[in-house]
DNA sequence: GTTGGTGCAAACGCTTTGCATCCAT
DNA sequence: ATGGATGCAAAGCGTTTGCACCAAC
């Protein structure tokens, strides 16, 4: 599993490296849309030490590499988590940040339909959903 | 017309300035999504001297009265367009940036559903669709 | 006349880059 | 050993702010 990653790397001729592998840790460890501080936090912990800068470039690669995805959370932040595997939809608590992966696509069904009502042939799309989870409801 | 709009301001206490005036006639004037740094551009064209701070400003004013949204294309830019009436979705045209509104919101239809499976209560969501308009397709 | 708005320049914060050093391969 | 990666500090860029002046009301 981790050798299966690591692969991913040596394919494209990069290095598996303490602090990508920190980045990549810290992403899988948490079930949330996270700013670039608290990454840069949460991987100091893991490995003290390790420059913002590096979080940025790690970040950029690991992008690269289809294993994290960054968005833009309402605020405008920029903010990075693990890639979903195949086409799913995060649904935001704006409480807790935490992130629940749609799955079913409810857009696909009708981009047909919309591309002959628009006359745009629709090519991709951009769906995040927020809510409270069933934690902060309260 | 112009009157109704000239009251929206007044209501709150602010005055209707010829930059504003022209920020939004630029916005009015486009049907796509601009940037800052196009905005200015044009506004400067309508009114020479016109400062880039107050560019900012003037828009962030429009999206407090809700005459503008702001939103984040693709690549990450801020950009901005005129506030749609009621709830839309924009389809943006990836090759010349026209923006077309969408009026049938298909997540309405399914939020219920999609509480009940997830747990989390949907309060709002943020969908933009990508593609190719008429005009660019061919 | 009053009060909010503008223009300019400086400040700010996030992000990127240059470079010498380091280390995964 | 060698080329890519890191850490640091400086630079870059979009955006915001302070302030004196100006103009809408």
């Amino acid at each position: 599993m981790s050798k299966d990653i690591k692969n991913i790397f040596h394919k494209q001729g990069l290095k598996f490296t303490p602090q990508r592998r920190a980045v990549l840790k810290v992403l899988q460890d948490t079930q949330a849309y996270l700013s670039i501080n608290r990454i840069h936090t949460k991987v100091k912990e893991l490995l003290p030490g390790t420059g913002l800068a590096t979080v940025y470039r790690s970040l950029e690669t690991l992008v690269e590499l289809e294993l994290a995805v960054k968005v833009h959370l309402e605020d405008g932040c920029h903010s990075y988590t693990l890639a979903p595997e195949g086409h799913r939809h995060p649904i935001v608590c704006t409480d807790c940040s935490r992130v629940i992966e749609y799955t079913e696509c409810p857009i696909q069904d009708i981009s047909k339909k919309l591309s002959k009502k628009t006359g745009v042939l629709i090519k991709t799309h951009f769906l995040q959903l927020f809510g409270k989870c069933e934690e902060c409801r309260n």
